[in-house]
DNA sequence: CGGATTGTTGACTCGAGTCAAAAACGGTGG
DNA sequence: CCACCGTTTTTGACTCGAGTCAACAATCCG
């Protein structure tokens, strides 16, 4: 049984994650027996700033969050994995280390190819290196996003932003937040109070209209996109 | 002549780039005949937000600042274009606009490569799609590492850090801006009162010394370095 | 049911943005 | 080399968004 859920996790992850598509049956198979698979429980660190790494991440099943200090001990949270995503800079680069921690936001299932492993697969399957490219690439332009917003538009702005996307990639009316308000703050570059003070003020305003304590509905996202 | 010059530009590029490191001598050849090359005066835009993106852009030599524009007109620089470094999204989407502008600082050549024969590329060299997914990765960590310091540190402090980096980057004692401190704001996130304000605090609290209007020396690295 | 973590609210502070005007700079052409 | 014009930089006065600190309320979970 144990075994046999192993085995399940590994071919989750060349199933699930989206730089193994379009590879031959072949190909996956051969991918699966170079993954080990770990899981962490919530508030579990994946990896810590300082670790070596030597290892891609792949998220197979759950969430988890990354993350960089700042010398002032301030988070400034950098993305969240969902179950597809993976971590790369970890395995593309000799002799680094992290410089940042990712830590499990609920039970978490990941499975790790050494970055030696990986090397060789992407010389070997050209296809996979491609993918991979092109995943790096909407990283790039994600982040670039990120960086651009925090800076240039209002706590307002961006944590309507946030709603609105929230809200769209759940696909539903009323939404429950995935995460807890004091992370949505180190994703959006700001504190637990402005979050907080931020949401009454758009319920107020009538844009949203909160459910229950982490649950909200949008009623205008043209006044919501509007902001700033 | 003309001719000449076009054929030395082609080369440079190939030679210059890391991502077209340690190919052989003939690929490094194919590779100058799948590209063109274009010359912008300061000032001219290598492109804009809304542009086709169908190629990729490596700067042979030159300067070209990228950034992306808020919806209220405000710039943030997402990074500075050196020689030997090349503009990623545009090759690897298909159907994709641009989303940001690079413009040249200078006096500035760039050669290009069509995304179909980049992909080819790619699918061809796997030594190549390795290089350029080393590259991307290093790209991700210093967008990672802007989108941390944006938030969390203050201004003054990112300042000295990008005075510091910039001087060691140079490598010399006294060096000279390589920006205008109207760019260096937009890089930095801020405004250009700002940065003159700052600078000069950091004169009077002698940890910099001006030497004229756009040199300046390190007095105290370490100070620097503490700074929040 | 506690105890701990998370969220809310109020009062206060301050860094940095804005606006405006003056000064300095840099390139151009005579 | 100098006078001129446009751009860049500096300086001052003012404002305000959002951070901090602190106390309290609500949730979560074992």
């Amino acid at each position: 049984m144990v075994k046999l859920l192993h085995d399940h996790t590994a071919e989750d992850c060349v199933e699930l994650v989206p730089i193994f598509d379009n590879l031959s049956k072949d190909e996956k198979n051969t991918i699966a027996t170079l993954v080990t698979h770990h899981h962490y429980k919530t508030g579990e660190y994946l990896f810590s700033a300082g670790d070596t790494s030597d290892s891609l991440i792949i998220v197979a099943h759950g969430q988890a969050k990354v993350f960089q200090m700042a010398t002032s001990g301030k988070e400034q949270m950098l993305r969240i994995l969902q179950t597809g995503d993976f971590d790369g800079e970890a395995a593309l680069f000799t002799n680094s280390d992290h410089n940042s921690f990712a830590q499990a936001l609920m039970k978490t299932d990941v499975c790790q190819i050494s970055r030696g492993d990986f090397q060789r697969l992407m010389q070997k399957t050209p296809e996979m290196a491609v993918n991979m490219v092109n995943a790096l690439g909407k990283r790039i332009a994600q982040l670039e996003q990120q960086t651009t917003e925090v800076t240039t538009a209002s706590v307002e702005s961006r944590l309507a932003n946030y709603l609105l996307e929230t809200s769209a990639g759940l696909n539903q009316e009323v939404f429950k937040l995935p995460l807890k308000k004091k992370d949505i703050a180190t994703y959006l570059g700001t504190t637990p109070e402005t979050i907080s003070r931020k949401l009454t003020s758009l319920t107020k305003q009538g844009m949203i209209e909160k459910i229950s304590n982490n649950e909200f509905k949008i009623l205008d996202a043209d006044r919501l996109m509007m902001i700033d």
